[in-house]
DNA sequence: CTGTATCCGGTCAGATACTG
DNA sequence: CAGTATCTGACCGGATACAG
């Protein structure tokens, strides 16, 4: 361990790496493509196909952005049709807390705005 | 690599909740604007001025979406120069997992992408 | 099957100027 | 102080067509 990591919660004012992460996964159709990827690795057809309204073109951008990130990787099979697998890195693995937390707070949020009393 | 999906959340697939949660908060400005909320009500020039580069123009219509959402409570103070609060609601205030879960990620990742193996 | 190249049209960020 | 109105240009999503 090389570094000093206490992170959670000191570092929330005005951190430009908050700011680049929180945008990145909120961007268009990153969040969809990791929630599928977090179920494990998929074919780029699968991907398309579990999406709904995703085009090729988008798909093609999202997954190389999230690749040079280094949230995703891509491996390519040498057969004949040829196969192109994504899964997360072990980087994006660790999104599976953050992808928890922000389903859970959806539903509360759902929750809220259909008849709740808010604050 | 376990294709099992095991963890709390059992609607992670598509499901257009999280959809719309993860861009709203990912949407430009929203997360440091909330980042800054959580820790306390804030008059509106303190976010402004709290927030590298962001504008009135921004900062109003950002306020007015996260209103709109039930995310932020809006304050008008009847005092002479006027003052205007901006606070978290309770729903907006259990986003804090959400914003600790991404803080520690972006933490993760900054590490892994100076030098640190992926995958 | 798995993409890339290109174009187009809408949207939104950002600037400026103005209001209560 | 706390916004709103408006305009413009850039960017991006989406579609189509094509390529390896």
């Amino acid at each position: 361990m090389p570094e000093t990591t206490s992170h959670t919660a000191m570092n929330r004012d005005a951190c430009p790496l908050f700011h680049t992460a929180i945008e990145l996964l909120g961007c268009r159709w990153n969040g969809q493509i990791l929630q599928v990827l977090i179920g494990g690795r998929r074919r780029f057809s699968e991907l398309r196909s579990a999406i709904d309204d995703l085009t090729d073109a988008m798909l093609s951008r999202r997954l190389k952005d999230l690749e040079s990130a280094g949230i995703v990787l891509r491996e390519v099979s040498s057969a004949r049709p040829i196969e192109v697998h994504y899964e997360l890195t072990n980087v994006g693995a660790q999104l599976l807390p953050v992808l928890d937390a922000i389903a859970d707070w959806s539903n509360i949020w759902a929750r809220e705005r259909s008849g709740g009393s808010e604050l």
